[in-house]
RNA sequence: GCUGAAGUGGUGGAAUUGGUAGACACGUUGGACUUAAAAUCCAAUGAACAUUAGUUCGUGCGGGUUCAAGUCCCGCCUUCAGUACCA
């Protein structure tokens, strides 16, 4: 019996489907295990090899799991709401909900295929309103929250306005607005509602406030930074400006402390736990109040660095600080306008990224010293980002690089404020050997104690406090799209109000075009179905806005990480229309055990929906404020792009010009093959040469009127080309591509010179090679590799095998499909180690000594792999297992049954096929996992590697029970070992019983 | 720029606590079987030198610690990822 693996992988596919094997039940007898992958977005493109990596990871895992008598919940859904299906929209008028179903559609058919242990009953799409309901549930909780810094927890704003009746604010210890204002109770009680809510937005967890963004005049949008290339718009190539907009924000700094507190009790990889750290950037400091001359206006400045304060010899303010044009003199308000418009251009990252640029203005305004009283010329420069901490900065020239640039640059005045330090040529950053100079009653200080006391002195005239500071910005909120989560938010005089929960979903409304209206305003403002109507508690037709009892409502989307925060608490009680999810079943569940994902979440997705989690437990909603125990990343498959090298038309010279020959050259593209285009590169002679070869090549196709060849070598271009006409031999399939559906065209008469400056024909036995580079897998490098075919080609089970036998799981890879054709033939070998030609092999035969030593090894090294996420290193093990079995001739069905279990959750297909063959009837899925023996692998001898100087030279086989005299009395008396030395006296021998031998001298 | 990760044969990678570098595969070469191919099996395969025995070099680069370094320490180089509206 052959192993077919179509059949076997479609049997039991569809045996697992109708059977329920993976369904998960909220109360069970045996210990719960949650694993938990990223939720992946349905792209259009559908799956490549590289997205199953870590599903074939956790479903290992899970599987592992079960076998070890756990009740395994392992969910998959899809974050649906995103760009790419918008985008879509805007170009075809598709609506996004179509793009997104057949995506979705085309992704469970991949999934399915693979042979995943999904529990699919449970399955969520963020874009489904029945899943939105609850993301907008949470939006109101948050609304309807403030951070009491005194409790250090989120509470309810209803508490809030209770102790605003009673005392005002000034008691009020909570995270808010930098620029709240102190009232009394019979203030609260005065002032109307409008200004109650206002006031009330500055507390709250979620608030309207005015962000920078990438605004694109010409698309009437905002731009992510990822859709703009060289400071245009990637779509369109306009031009891009940073522009301020009221939108709504999340204040994730309130658990800024918390979130960097709580990495701590997590098991997550380092890096990550370290990118969280960077991202929300505690720095411990003071803000230092400046005041500015002929202005009532203060400027405050955060500084790590309160000791450098007697070395401050400019202020620089981001071009965007709002005291900027309030500040600046007459003289110099064309420069500073120019300079603020020429920086509105350049990114965020550009800004940040570019340190070599140095550029700034000057406002003509002073500000003053606090101690000393001098005058100190206020400065803008982009260096400062409005974003972070008060976008104001003391420079302290002597003290920080950048601040020392940018005065060398404008010629400002550099003090010294250090002890014995030359800053001629840098600036002195170090704080451990820093002795304070120059610096009044902070001279001789060091670091610590001079900022001690200049914090001090500070607070005592009232010119600032010690304060820590976090990099962490409050999240914004808002996205001007159309295929996110509406708001439940409609705005009575200006103000947002929240529609009450029980009428929740707010469904996304119809729009005849997914672009910004002619005004300006997002997508949503083309619905004509777009108001709420307070009595009637409905979504109602605009024209009936009164502003009495129907309202507008809010025209921004929630954006990407909205739907995903929260998520992996849903799979709990997915179908619960009454609660996001039941008490039962969170407190059955409680958190994820298991989570995998990739790095490039670590600031986003992985950080918000931590914050989410510990406003849910504050809440008292969820037990746990973190919400994953451990994590771990996965890599990235590469794609292997494949390249052609066009010759550039104007290496060509022709006797007539004109129309007729320019159009015979476009027609005819060279391409040269790699190692001619390595070779030309290296050696300008061989152009000369191959210059002459394609002349008398190429004479014949221009009708004798190519008169000159020149290639310049820097005008030949590298051009992507698909994937699947390269073969193992980075050959190009010419006939292949030239029928290619969507770019045959292009090289139907196209000339191809192979690596011997040869023309290749059809019959000349000439090959093009190409180039090959490894790149991220995408469309539009030709280079993405498709599950599809080889699980067609080589099943489902060499697919899981061959991703994980590619290398360790964190690590990036680039695919290459010919090793599948190693773990491929594995499976064979492995099926008829069980099967023979006339049916099953095993027996009841007494296991030999190897065969159970074969065994017990293979299920000791296996069981820490799995634990250790080494799949890479299981895959040869088994390799080495088969081989060994094979060898030994084994067919006990003591050895060959627990082997199954053992590789099933790598293999499933055709682990459960040869159990059943074995003459099990129930599915092999929860086959308790064998148990290891160590009895069966003592040894009593060990092989000693012989070392001279830490070089092994020979090896010397020796009983292990032997004692460390022996052993170094016999290997010095060992001929090999006389040899080695040559009449020399050892120095020393060094021996490590069981381990090794060196012998110096 | 900042932050994080990686770098080992022709290729993917292995190497438990510092202890035989290159397991397991792919590829390549040679062989068996076959009319032939596929499939399968066997052997060789880091480089250089050497008739053999063997010797020397070798884990991105330069140093260091150690009886012993892919592994530890210091200084660099290169590549990749994230960098706040891609998901």
């Amino acid at each position: 019996m052959k192993y077919n693996f179509n059949e076997i992988e479609a049997k039991w596919q569809k045996y697992w489907a109708e059977s329920q094997t993976f369904k998960a039940e909220n109360n069970s007898d045996k210990p719960k295990y949650y694993v938990l992958d990223m939720f992946p977005y349905p792209s259009g493109a559908g799956l490549h090899v590289g997205h199953p990596l870590g599903y074939i990871a956790s479903d290992i895992y899970a599987r592992y799991k079960r076998h070890q008598g756990f009740n395994v919940l392992h969910p998959q859904g899809y974050d649906s709401f995103g760009l790419p299906a918008e985008q879509y929209a805007i170009q075809t008028g598709q609506h996004p909900a179509i793009t997104t179903a057949e995506n979705i559609k085309t992704y469970r058919r991949q999934l399915d295929q693979i042979g995943f242990s999904f529990d699919w009953s449970r399955e969520v799409r963020t874009s489904d309103p029945s899943y939105y309901k609850w993301t907008q549930w949470i939006f109101i909780q948050l609304f309807n929250s403030w951070y009491n810094n005194d409790s250090n927890r989120a509470e309810d704003i209803s508490d809030l306005i209770k102790i605003f009746e009673v005392e005002g604010n000034a008691k009020v210890n909570a995270v808010c607005d930098a620029d709240v204002e102190f009232f009394t109770a019979a203030d609260w009680n005065n002032y109307d509602s409008v200004k109650q809510q206002e006031i009330l937005l500055q507390y709250r967890l979620t608030y309207l406030a005015e962000t920078e963004v990438n605004w694109c005049p010409a698309l009437g949008t905002v731009l992510a930074n990822d859709e703009i290339v060289n400071g245009v718009s990637e779509r369109g190539g306009h031009p891009v400006i940073r522009k301020k907009m009221t939108q709504w924000s999340m204040r994730i700094s309130a658990y800024a402390e918390r979130l960097r507190q709580g990495l701590d009790t997590i098991d997550w990889t380092d890096s990550l736990k370290e990118s969280q750290r960077n991202w929300i950037g505690k720095s411990v400091g003071a803000t230092v109040t400046f005041n500015v001359i002929d202005h009532d206006k203060v400027i405050d400045v955060f500084t790590t660095r309160p000791d450098t304060i007697f070395g401050v010899s400019f202020m620089t303010l981001a071009p965007e600080h709002e005291l900027v044009s309030q500040i600046t003199t007459p003289e110099q308000k064309d420069e500073v306008e120019a300079y603020i418009e020429a920086t509105a251009k350049r990114s965020e990252r550009d800004r940040m990224a570019d340190v070599k640029t140095i550029t700034g203005a000057f406002t003509g305004a002073y500000a003053i010293h606090p101690f000393t009283e001098k005058l100190i010329p206020i400065w803008i420069g982009d260096y400062v980002l409005a974003g972070y901490g008060t976008g104001a900065v003391m420079s302290v020239p002597c003290g920080d690089q950048r601040d020392y640039d940018f005065a060398k640059h404008f010629n400002i005045p550099i003090p010294n404020i250090f002890e014995g330090v030359d800053i001629s040529e840098e600036a002195f950053a170090d704080k451990e050997k820093t002795i304070i100079a120059n610096s009044d009653f902070l001279n001789g200080l060091n670091y610590k104690k001079a900022t001690k006391r200049a914090i001090f002195e500070l607070e005592k005239i009232g010119q600032g406090q010690g304060k820590t500071n976090y990099r962490l910005r409050d999240a914004v909120f808002s996205r001007q799209r159309y295929w996110g989560e509406p708001f439940p938010v409609y705005y009575v005089d200006g103000m947002p109000q929240m529609i009450d929960a029980k009428h929740l979903p707010i469904e996304l409304p119809e729009v005849e075009k997914y672009l910004p209206t002619e005004t300006g305003e997002p997508p949503l403002g083309n619905a004509t179905k777009w108001a709420w109507d307070t009595v009637k508690n409905d979504v109602v037709e605009n024209e009936k806005i009164d502003n009495k009892t129907v309202f507008p409502l809010e025209l921004n989307t929630m954006p990407g990480w909205a739907g995903s925060s929260q998520y992996f608490n849903r799979y709990m009680d997915p179908h619960n229309d009454q609660e996001i999810f039941s008490k039962e079943a969170i407190n059955y569940w409680q958190q994820v055990d298991l989570y995998i994902g990739g790095s490039e979440h670590a600031t986003g997705h992985l950080l918000y929906s931590r914050f989410w989690q510990k406003f849910m437990f504050d809440k008292g909603l969820v037990p746990h404020d973190e919400y994953a125990k451990k994590l771990i990343n996965q890599g990235m498959i590469l794609g292997t792009s494949a390249f052609v090298y066009r010759v550039s038309p104007n290496s060509f010279g022709f006797d007539s010009k004109g129309e007729e020959i320019i159009e015979l050259i476009k027609r005819h593209p060279i391409f040269i093959s790699r190692i001619l285009f390595d070779e030309l590169n290296k050696s300008p002679e061989s152009v000369k040469g191959f210059n002459e070869d394609l002349k008398s090549i190429l004479n014949g196709v221009f009708h004798g009127k190519l008169v000159r060849v020149d290639i310049k070598t820097n005008e030949i271009q590298p051009l992507h080309v698909k994937v699947k006409y390269i073969n193992t031999s980075d050959e190009l399939d010419i006939d292949g591509l030239k029928k290619d559906a969507e770019f045959g065209e292009d090289f139907e008469n196209a000339i191809f010179i192979s690596d011997n400056s040869r023309l290749i024909l059809k019959n000349n036995n000439e090959k093009y090679i190409v180039g090959r580079d490894v790149e991220k897998m995408s469309k539009s490098k030709y280079n993405v590799v498709n599950p599809d075919q080889i699980c067609l080609d080589y099943g489902a089970d060499s697919l899981r095998m061959y991703e994980m036998f590619l290398g360790p799981l964190e690590q990036y890879k680039p695919w290459n499909t010919s090793g599948i054709t190693g773990v491929h033939s594995f499976l064979k070998k492995m099926w008829r180690l069980y099967v023979g030609e006339n049916g099953l092999l095993v027996n009841d035969a007494e296991p030999s000594k190897d065969n159970l030593k074969t065994l017990h090894k293979t299920i000791k090294k296996v069981q820490e792999d799995i634990e250790n996420f080494s799949f890479n290193t299981s895959v040869s093990t088994f390799m080495i297992a088969v081989n060994e079995l094979t060898a030994q001739k084994c067919t006990s069905k003591a050895v060959l049954e627990p082997l199954l279990v053992l590789i099933s959750p790598y293999a499933p297909h055709i682990a459960e096929e040869l159990w059943s063959q074995l003459g099990h009837n129930k599915s092999i899925s929860t086959a308790p996992f064998p148990k290891f023996d160590a009895s069966h692998l003592v040894e009593s001898s060990k092989n000693y590697p012989i070392s001279f100087n830490g070089k092994m030279r020979f090896t010397m086989e020796l009983p292990l029970d032997m004692s460390k005299d022996e052993i170094e009395k016999t290997v010095l008396e060992h001929e090999k070992t006389q040899e080695q030395l040559a009449g020399r006296t050892p120095k020393k021998v060094i021996v490590v019983p069981g381990k090794i031998v060196n012998i110096v001298g």
